[in-house]
RNA sequence: GUGGGUGUAGCUCAGUUGGUUAGAGCGUCUGGUUGUGGCCCAGAAGGUCGUGGGUUCAAAUCCCAUCACUCACCCCA
């Protein structure tokens, strides 16, 4: 029989780096408390229409990308790509802004899409986010660009790259849409395959084409930034303006585009030169548009994603990922029949105490269960031979100094309260 | 979908111009102590040399195909 192996693009946390998981969700957790954001969980799969309502079909997420299949009711599902749809899905569904007019969750979740995996990207990779529904101050894009970056910074990662630009909204993207048409029609063919393709559905994409020759091509290109509207150019103003008050440094890439449809006004990237190629380490903005296009009122909205996988990635390429999980305290080591009967007794009581214990299963030597108690890097080790059974007391061997003394059985709390006094 | 790179032990890798029973380090297990970890020493287990075919007296080694992994394009987190 061969080997049944993981599904390409998708990857396994095993026990020995698991730690390094948990403790960046556990600093995620206590920023967006911090910033007063609140957890939200939506289902893994969700109804095709979803995404091709809210992120748009012409997108390559929805036209290539997505695991989609139909269910045995016939139903279209989509495992979710992406959860800022699912998040206003539900924010419209429950009615949330009945319950306060702003609203502002976040989320740690695995997403699906399956393109070719390389280095910091996989078909089900993880991302934490947060989103703020119901305002469209751009203070608040201020915030959620200074909530990713504080999560980072917490996480002790440096040297990241904050991009912003402007998108406009419909009132001066749609005519400038028409008047970059004006300019790219004569020109088109001039232009790459993709470029040619992108024209009808989304030609703003053209200007962020990294092929040489578009480029080129672009350079005379009308800007979006010379048709804003006055809405629009206060928020981007706005924005720089907190930005600068909030001491955070940034650039404008006035070819920063999103490949998702619903942005609005602002967009922004965190990028790190510690990844490979994929080199976003962070995505957002403002989609208020969104909410609408999923059949709710006009919802103003900001929010942004970030990549786990790719957190994690600068963190090991920074040093900042620990290898030593946390330490046994108690390693029982029976010799003999009598002897585990007994342990298995103080196993459960040191456990009922909150040490943190473990024995031996294998009927080991001695030899072998102090091995293991040092390969668990346990603080001591409880052995129980039949001299000791006779003595109702443990040989307790402290494994950091490799002193060894008898502790009876009455004495053991006391023992225990007093070794790891310093420990809460 | 398209290109490049790599496939030898659990992991990281050697393996000569094709030549007998395919090696090392780490890890695992056992022993060096009637019942004592780390360091050290000795030993053991562990391999369809990715898979299939071809060339050859002989293939881990050469050729073809195929699969997997990986990096990159594209796009994105």
């Amino acid at each position: 029989m061969n080997k049944i192996k993981r599904i390409k693009g998708t990857q396994d946390v095993l026990p020995g780096e698991v730690h390094n998981w948990q403790k960046l969700e556990a600093v995620i957790h206590s920023t967006m408390s911090i910033f007063n954001y609140r957890e939200m969980r939506t289902p893994v799969f969700e109804s095709t229409e979803l995404f091709a309502r809210g992120i748009g079909r012409l997108t390559d997420i929805v036209s290539k990308e997505m695991y989609s299949f139909e269910d045995r009711g016939k139903k279209q599902i989509t495992l979710k790509p992406e959860m800022t749809a699912p998040i206003i899905r539900a924010y419209l569904e429950h009615n949330l802004k009945t319950q306060a007019p702003l609203q502002k969750v976040y989320y740690i979740s695995s997403l699906f899409r399956q393109e070719n995996p390389q280095a910091g990207r996989l078909r089900q990779f993880n991302q934490f986010g947060a989103e703020a529904i119901g305002a469209d101050a751009a203070e608040l894009d201020t915030e959620l660009i200074q909530l990713a970056l504080a999560v980072f910074a917490k996480l002790g990662i440096e040297g990241l790259k904050l991009e912003i630009n402007t998108v406009g909204d419909t009132e001066c993207r749609e005519p400038y849409k028409i008047i970059l048409k004006e300019y790219l029609r004569p020109v088109l063919d001039q232009y790459c395959e993709d470029c040619r393709k992108r024209f009808d559905g989304n030609p703003l994409r053209i200007l962020d084409c990294k092929k040489e020759n578009c480029r080129t091509l672009n350079r005379n290109a009308p800007k979006l930034s010379d048709h804003l509207c006055s809405g629009c150019d206060e928020h981007f103003t706005k924005l720089q303006d907190t930005l600068r008050a909030g001491g955070i440094a940034w650039s404008h890439n006035p070819y920063l585009v999103r490949g998702l449809d619903y942005y609005t006004r602002t967009v922004f990237e965190i990028t790190s030169s510690d990844l490979g190629s994929q080199n976003a380490i962070c995505g957002g903005g403002r989609y208020d548009l969104l909410a609408e296009q999923l059949g709710g009122p006009p919802t103003a909205a900001v929010g942004f994603a970030a990549g786990i996988e790719r957190t994690l990635m600068v963190m090991g390429r920074q040093g900042l990922l620990s290898e030593q999980p946390g330490r046994l305290q108690v390693f029982v080591a029976p010799l003999g029949d009598a002897a585990a009967a007994v342990a298995t007794e103080w196993v459960t009581k040191l456990r009922a105490m909150g040490y943190r214990t473990d024995r031996d299963y294998l009927g080991r030597s001695v030899k072998a269960q102090m091995r293991e108690a040092n390969r668990q890097r346990a603080q001591m080790v409880f052995l129980l031979g039949d001299e000791e059974l006779k003595q109702k007391n443990f040989s307790v061997k402290e494994m950091d100094n490799g002193t060894q003394k008898s502790v009876s059985f009455s004495e053991i709390g006391p023992y225990l309260s007093d070794f790891f006094k310093h420990e809460k």
